[in-house]
DNA sequence: GCCAGGTGCAACCCCAGGGTTGCACTTGCT
DNA sequence: AGCAAGTGCAACCCTGGGGTTGCACCTGGC
């Protein structure tokens, strides 16, 4: 599967050192030891931190030479900002079909007092 | 601020649980006692949830009789969907800047072997 | 050939946070 | 009035994962 579950993915964007690392990588293709002199932790800890993110396609990783160089996947963001797009309108619409509902004045039915029941 | 810093949203939108309660919330509103009769977790558990997502502003509360009600706020999630696209595009751009300087055909340097390319 | 820089793996520490139980309080509905 | 249902708060448990250190291993440049 090419797409992984959307909360993974939102787990994945849901720590500061990750964005950070995204962030960098999003102005053009880093190392791990690149990486490890600019932020404030170890190469190690953003090494699990590519790692989660190279996961979820994030991020892809490149050899090239000796070191191992990673950069950020636009498209995947793009994916995943698409999917809640469609979910936050749909969650809308049903608001607004309660809404509806709640102020349709509807004078005959006096006895409509909760549409969405359990 | 009424806009949280992006990784927090995100943390929030990272975790399955939370998922769960936020689509029931999506088809209209409901307690969290309901809720908890619903998903395989207790009401406190779903409480704390429910104070996280409202904290994001993912989710609105409204005392409604004797309960509180809950439903989930899809203008919220569409505003993290243009952030995020936002921020892909700026990723996509700045990796088309770098390969129109790889693929550069520059004559004299015979040895390109592939740009990345995926 | 040698050394420096880059990587991978593994063990370990530690705390945030997801989950639970228990209790007290309020608020309806009949 | 009285009972059932909903809520809030607090203490507590325990796993996950972010972070670290240490070491062994390549690999490329001089």
């Amino acid at each position: 599967m090419t797409a992984p579950a959307l909360p993974v993915v939102c787990a994945a964007l849901g720590d500061a050192t990750r964005w950070e690392i995204l962030t960098r990588l999003g102005e053009g293709p880093m190392s791990a030891s690149a990486l490890a002199r600019v932020l404030p932790v170890s190469r190690q800890a953003i090494g699990k931190h590519l790692e989660v993110l190279r996961e979820v396609g994030l991020v892809e990783s490149e050899q090239r030479g000796r070191e191992v160089v990673h950069l950020a996947v636009g498209a995947r963001l793009g994916a995943l900002a698409r999917e809640l797009d469609r979910i936050g309108r749909s969650w809308e619409s049903r608001l607004l079909r309660v809404k509806e509902l709640a102020e349709r004045p509807e004078p005959d039915t006096a006895e409509r007092r909760s549409a969405y029941d359990t």
